[in-house]
DNA sequence: CACATCAATGCACACGTTAACAATGGTCTT
DNA sequence: AAGACCATTGTTAACGTGTGCATTGATGTG
């Protein structure tokens, strides 16, 4: 058996109730007790039953961590990125409890009594259903990387419309007009916003995309790869690719190797995250920079705010993109 | 509030006692009393308190992952192949609670009440003192990913000694004997073992291996980028360089082709892992197949049998790895 | 018919912690 | 000096669930 308050009381000789009070530094009871009490916790090992603890503060200690999807198409590097940003603000003050959403078959065991507070990274629109029970129990949530419109949740995102809308006009003002695109994910709201920067820029620099330069992706490198083949099967090849993540601007890149061809001296390539391996690949990827893991401890420092000041806050943050350049698009001079 | 078993109870017409034993199947209670109440606690949306049965039952449903560390050196695609093993064995069962065990200043607060058990995916030998404290309180574990000679815990590797004699090996069958050597993270265990691994194909084909042929690396890009940049100022080059992840080997690939040199005609590459984007780099990598999402899973499998059926089992289980050839190996005819 | 047996349910307590209220003893005030 | 007040500690109940034991009523048995 393990040691409980009650033990430490009957070695102090006082009530349970005295240690209870001092281990939670109670301004009730006297310093040399607390002190006594303190010395003889530590000495007998004790550690608190958070279960116990649980029950009568109806406090769970744990701080959910949902992803849409845990067994496809979220990536290693984004999946990393994010537990990291969240587990760096919460340190020892809550349990972080990792799930993929589509692991649910029922929402029924989220409850306040389970969790704290969550954080939802959400990827696509049909994450909806989960927020809306979240909400409707009333626990404290944020909701990352995907803009949500239900009140009283936070958000917090990057502007990735601008993002790829800042990409797309580099490749424009690169010199390229024949200009290709590889979406991603449908359904993944990123793949929606990521397309609708590419077309704005296109309408603004009124450049036509013909229906053969648009390609499905899964967001992964065997799509990327897939759709950059039949790019270049096509009797007037685009001279650039936008690529909606960086994994697929990699598929791609290898698509044009195989073929004999070269990036960018053929053909230009331009991805979407800046993962870790976009400055080494050869040549070294031109993408867009969104800040995932500043995002989630953004979005955790805010939910902790939230759980604990017991308010309510609850604006939109939306963090800029940038526009990394390295080597992978061609200046093309008419 | 939310929903108790007494609001059932009084629902219901009976007692609490029964509606406990109901929801839990007992077979005490008539079949058509336990159907009754099994309706009227599903319509009243009851969800059980999980503080409360984890009081009294003394389980915490909780199911630890711990990592070495999650801040730095871990790889994200390791990191999420070994998430995604666990968790599609766990389903609704356990909570999975994600630490990074540098994140702990005192493992005081890791007890069986907290953990019904905890798979340690284990990098380095400075885990042991966290491995001691778990066995130590008695709670089922599972270590991953490194050996581990404590008596009473389970434990499930890949033999990487293997794997980096097979692709040492390889090099030499191809022709090389001008061979270098970009070690990993110093203390990881499977730094140690892929170098001893690369040692015994040296000694094994009588290569010797020049002090000026050893780097040490991190396991990132970077590293291995700036071990292959002091391998090209040699004198005498190497003409395969074994890289102890495919991460540095991609940063190596990196600095060749910066120096305006060709993997793998001026000089051949390996890795070690086989990580998603290796057949995808150009040229594709050759490397080592190591098959973490397996040996999370079993592990995870052995760790849950463990704990339902309060055996003992402790085993170790010793993964094969397997060589992976593709394109970044040259053949050396002299 | 009296008694044992058994199936089904209820009563009361336990798990470890916190907190409202009560109790104690000392000090201050007038 | 007597009462008010305050600092410190104790008593007791509560959180929601599970379980050993008691209770009830029905059925079977000799």
């Amino acid at each position: 058996m393990s040691v409980t308050i009650k033990d430490i009381a009957k070695l102090a000789g006082v009530s349970h109730t005295t240690v209870s009070r001092a281990l939670n530094n109670s301004p009730l009871i006297q310093e040399e007790t607390k002190e006594r009490i303190r010395n003889i916790a530590e000495q007998m090992d004790y550690t608190p039953n958070y279960s116990a603890k649980s029950l009568v503060l109806d406090r769970s200690y744990n701080l959910g961590l949902f992803f849409t999807t845990l067994s496809k198409g979220t990536s290693a590097g984004f999946f990393y990125e994010a537990i990291r940003g969240v587990n760096s603000v919460i340190q020892d003050r809550y349990q972080l409890i990792v799930k993929g959403i589509d692991d649910y078959t029922s929402f029924h065991s989220i409850t306040r009594k389970s969790f704290d507070g969550i954080v939802i990274v959400s990827q696509s629109d049909d994450d909806q259903a989960i927020i809306d029970h979240i909400a409707s129990k009333g626990i404290p949530q944020v909701v990352l990387n995907r803009p949500v419109e239900t009140s009283g949740v936070l958000n917090v995102l990057s502007d990735e419309e601008q993002g790829a809308f800042l990409a797309a006009s580099y490749l424009v003002e690169q010199g390229h007009k024949r200009i290709a695109l590889v979406e991603g994910v449908k359904g993944f709201k990123s793949a929606q916003n990521r397309k609708d920067g590419f077309e704005r820029a296109m309408k603004h620099y009124q450049i036509i995309v013909p229906p053969a330069y648009r390609m499905p992706g899964l967001y992964d490198l065997e799509s990327g790869h897939k759709a950059m083949q039949q790019f270049l099967r096509l009797d007037e090849r685009p001279t650039a690719v936008f690529c909606c993540n960086d994994e697929m601007a990699l598929g791609a890149m290898k698509a044009v190797s195989e073929a004999g061809m070269n990036v960018p001296n053929d053909i230009s390539v331009v991805g979407f995250d800046d993962t870790v391996f976009a400055a080494y690949v050869t040549p070294a990827l031109t993408t867009v920079r969104r800040p995932i893991e500043q995002i989630s401890r953004e979005g955790a420092l805010r939910l902790l705010g939230n759980i604990e000041n017991k308010q309510h806050e609850t604006e939109q943050l939306l963090l800029k993109t940038e526009l990394i350049v390295r080597e992978s698009v061609r200046l093309l001079t008419p």
